[in-house]
RNA sequence: GGUCCGGUGGCAGAGUGGUGAUGCAGCGGACUGCAAAUCCGCGAAUGUGGGUUCGAUUCCCGCCCGGACCUCCA
């Protein structure tokens, strides 16, 4: 029995994933928005939806993968009037050090990459069925959604229109009905990006991009949703009142999963707090395998965090996944998922229980049995990993000083002279470099 | 304050109503000139107090501790 469960935050229980149209799967992911560089929160979000996304595809015929990129923002705003530069390429370099970035962690790319300046009319579009259905309401050039028109507004965030109301903000705009109203349109002054409407030029809300956007391309019901866990509110709850409102009768996404946050040293990483670790920062000391592996160390509904100690780790794990697999030259991946990685990974994305699989994979590899290296290459496909060849991994590229010492200390092994040899030796390691001998005195050279 | 989640060996981190994965680290042995890698073996954990049960780490309740959301954030 191949069955997938995923934990679904709207019915706040694991359940068996049943497609709407199992010929084609449909996903949404919310995506980056685009004025800076993507941290490590961004890489667990599209790491582990990745692996959903792979998995999917071993399961059904076709799957398509949709991730936006919300390249209308104030932060972008601010920063194209600080530079004096339209908004276009203020996100333009942005979006390529994403794409630079998540390829790096081998994520695929999704099928269609949708940008939010390319939406306004299915933008404006919703907004004028939701005024219509009476859930917007326009007041001082803005565009509201109406909360109190919503019966089902905060149950899928588990809250209630008291709560709502006792953590609204003090500074609630006189406009707003209800405390709790959020802004589909708001009007743009002259300095500022803006597209024309039947509400004058103005710019459209936060949280209305994703609805026209999955809209679009995937309808107005399809099977997964993913983000961060902060998203279930406001933005995801919105994004459904939004939907709904727009298109009676439809349910939006059927299963949301959402991953947690991580943390740096224990402490939440966020904006506000300032210690985010940015990615490409991460990528500049370890390679993109280990990083992207060390984030499926841990379940995606765990906290996890994000440490030094545990990116040499996941570098360990996978120097002897290598191992194993060098072992076996020119083995080729099986067709099949090995069960003790899919049974896991079926299981609500258990990543640790996967890894714990290939561990016993390389077991077997390493104790000469050559299915289960190609089983570990199979296990690769799904998870992500062992994307390039042992001898790619272990080498990355030897200076030629390094291959000079240890040739010179082949030489001195011949004569005996072991001080020389073990002077040699660590004056590699002092470069980086580790040297294994092996049968025969030859040698091995791989980064430390 | 409201809502929710979690507390597992030295560290990281899964599963499970009935002998507690996996990795890293550590220890002993084999191998090695010495190492490294590899192999064999070892030690080591379920926050706390009750309850249900033949039996609880797992289910229920209290307590303590930690975290998240309620505000831009993945």
């Amino acid at each position: 029995m191949t069955q997938l469960t995923l934990y679904n935050t709207r019915t706040r229980a694991k359940e068996v994933f049943t497609p709407i149209d199992p010929a084609n799967v449909r996903a949404y992911l919310c995506g980056p928005t685009v004025y800076d560089r993507a941290h490590i929160g961004n890489a667990r979000n599209v790491v582990m939806f990745d692996i959903l996304i792979r998995l999917l595809r071993r399961l059904y015929p076709k799957v398509t993968y949709v991730r936006n990129i919300t390249d209308i923002d104030d932060k972008i705003n601010n920063r194209a009037k600080e530079r004096g530069l339209p908004i276009e390429q203020v996100t333009e370099g942005p979006i390529r050090w994403y794409h630079e970035d998540m390829g790096a962690l081998y994520a695929l790319p999704p099928d269609i990459e949708p940008r939010a300046t390319e939406h306004l009319p299915e933008i404006i579009a919703i907004i004028e069925r939701l005024i219509a259905n009476g859930h917007a309401y326009v007041a001082e050039g803005h565009v509201l959604f109406s909360v109190a028109s919503d019966p089902d507004y905060g149950k899928f965030s588990g809250r209630t229109p008291d709560e709502l109301i006792a953590g609204a903000r003090v500074d609630v705009a006189p406009y707003k009905r209800d405390a709790g109203d959020f802004v589909l349109w708001k009007p743009s002054t002259p300095d500022l990006p803006g597209w024309d409407s039947p509400w004058g030029r103005g710019r459209p809300g936060w949280h209305i991009e994703c609805s026209a956007m999955s809209w679009k391309h995937l309808g107005t019901d399809f099977d997964i949703h993913g983000g961060g866990d902060d998203l279930i509110f406001p933005h995801h709850e919105n994004e459904i009142a939004q939907s709904c409102c727009a298109f009676p009768g439809s349910h939006f996404a059927k299963t949301w999963v959402h991953n947690r946050m991580l943390l740096v040293n224990g402490e939440k990483m966020s904006k506000s707090l300032g210690n985010f670790k940015v990615l490409n920062d991460v990528l500049q000391t370890a390679p993109g395998e280990a990083v992207r592996l060390l984030l499926m160390r841990s379940h995606y509904r765990s906290t996890l965090d994000f440490s030094d100690a545990g990116l040499v780790e996941a570098r360990k794990e996978l120097d002897r996944f290598y191992r194993a697999l060098e072992a076996h030259p020119g083995v080729k991946a099986a067709s099949e998922v090995p069960e003790c990685v899919l049974e896991p990974l079926l299981d609500d994305l258990n990543t640790p229980g996967a890894l714990s699989g290939v561990h016993g994979l390389a077991d077997a590899a390493l104790a000469g049995d050559a299915s289960a290296a190609a089983a570990m290459l199979a296990a690769g496909h799904v998870l992500g990993l062992l994307n390039v060849s042992p001898a790619e991994w272990f080498a990355g590229d030897i200076p030629a000083e390094v291959q000079d010492l240890a040739a010179q200390r082949v030489e001195a092994r011949k004569r005996k002279d072991f001080a020389e040899s073990d002077r040699l030796r660590d004056a590699i390691a002092a470069l980086g470099y580790a040297v294994e001998d092996g049968p025969g005195g030859t040698y091995k050279l791989r980064k430390s």
